[in-house]
DNA sequence: TAGATTGTTAATCGATTAACAATC
DNA sequence: TAGATTGTTAATCGATTAACAATC
């Protein structure tokens, strides 16, 4: 394949399981790098230390396009920055959330999203009483103005941590204001058209799945 | 098979992908009852509303035992109850909790994970200040009385919602007091022996699955 | 050199989707 | 009855794991 061809390749799926385990490697990876424990790292090593196979940390890490070099392993350095751009970490988006229960306000406080490429700039919430207040920074406004601002502002995330009764409403008012992208921390799958992302986050579902390992361990050892 | 061969079958692996989705459904159904819509439901109309494939539907539900009608489908009522009998939503099982920052408070507010089986009696934090005061009901232990507790109340789950420096520590502690299972809310991947459950909840890996589906589209329009 | 490790191709495994007969 | 829907078996798809040659 030469150059041009490989230009207008479209952007090959990535797994979402890939995808899903890259910030573990990175979390761990940087860990190593700031206490500079060792310039070059192998795949058996963190397999080691992360409790997976080899193979699979390998392969995804190929998927960042990540060399390594035969006998020595990967530079620790050069993979953080791998990562980090393969990421997209290197150039943040911004957000708005939607609800500053405490779910909510857990969320804005988070530091962590800055360095994860996320900015939320504000929030919303339909209590008159919170409008105007501040939560780590970030100023609340109210709900009524959130189509406005998302509109005004370009803003393409939206993070809801509304109740379930609230909602679908609300999802519904973002896509029209031209949200594309709609991470829903509310109890309720909510539904949004063709080509809008939606990306629910369901602590029942967490716990179900965590239940039922542990039911079948107790059930192993009556 | 025989009643006896039945018997003696090792409880077969659920997908875990399957068992995510039980809650959805659960969730979807419920309100269904709750406002006696329909007496009967098939997998097409659930798939629509959820946005599934049909097919999808009817292989999850057929995973819980439930038994539809030709024709007809499934009794809205039956299947809410035969979901929460193969989740085990009818008896609770009590968990800790440790660190009660802004994240930790809103799990301990949650009011859902009761109807999920899950009932947090105490929460557990390092900060002398918080000691002896109480988050929604439950009362905030220091941490250092936490592996001492575990093991006379003999909790099997144990929910981590500290900053990643504490984190591994902690778990180390919990298993040794003899904790089964592991929820993990912090930013680093704990490690635990073989045979105790840790379900990490990584809010980074989500936002990258989230933001990798935008940039896709975002290159799609240009 | 010898051996650990990468990169890559092939085999396996499991989940999703399709097909279709049974049925109310 | 006709047709929608279930229940079940088969086909497809994609991710994980294994195998192995290349290499420092």
């Amino acid at each position: 394949m030469n150059i041009d061809e490989k230009t207008i390749q479209p952007t090959k799926p990535i797994p979402e399981p890939t995808l899903r385990r890259l910030p573990v490697y990175y979390q761990y990876l940087k860990k190593m790098h700031d206490e500079k424990q060792t310039e070059y790292i192998s795949c058996t090593k963190i397999g080691n230390d992360l409790n997976m196979l080899p193979i699979q940390v390998r392969k995804d890490l190929a998927i960042t396009d990540a060399v390594g070099r035969p006998k020595l392993g990967y530079s620790v350095a050069e993979l953080v920055g791998t990562i980090e751009e393969f990421l997209g970490w290197n150039n943040t988006t911004d957000a708005y959330l939607v609800g500053t229960g405490n779910l909510g306000a857990a969320l804005l406080g988070y530091q962590g999203f800055r360095e994860y490429g996320l900015n939320i700039i504000a929030a919303f919430d339909a209590d008159e009483s919170k409008v105007g207040t501040e939560i780590c920074g970030k100023t609340i406004f109210h709900v009524k103005k959130l189509s406005d601002m998302i509109r005004r502002m370009g803003i393409k995330i939206g993070i809801l941590t509304v109740p379930a009764y609230a909602a679908q409403e609300l999802a519904d008012n973002m896509v029209q204001a031209g949200i594309q992208a709609i991470w829903n921390f509310s109890p309720i799958k909510v539904i949004a058209p063709a080509g809008i992302i939606v990306q629910h986050e369901n602590l029942a579902s967490s716990l179900v799945v965590l239940s039922k390992k542990l039911a079948l361990i107790i059930k192993a050892k009556v």
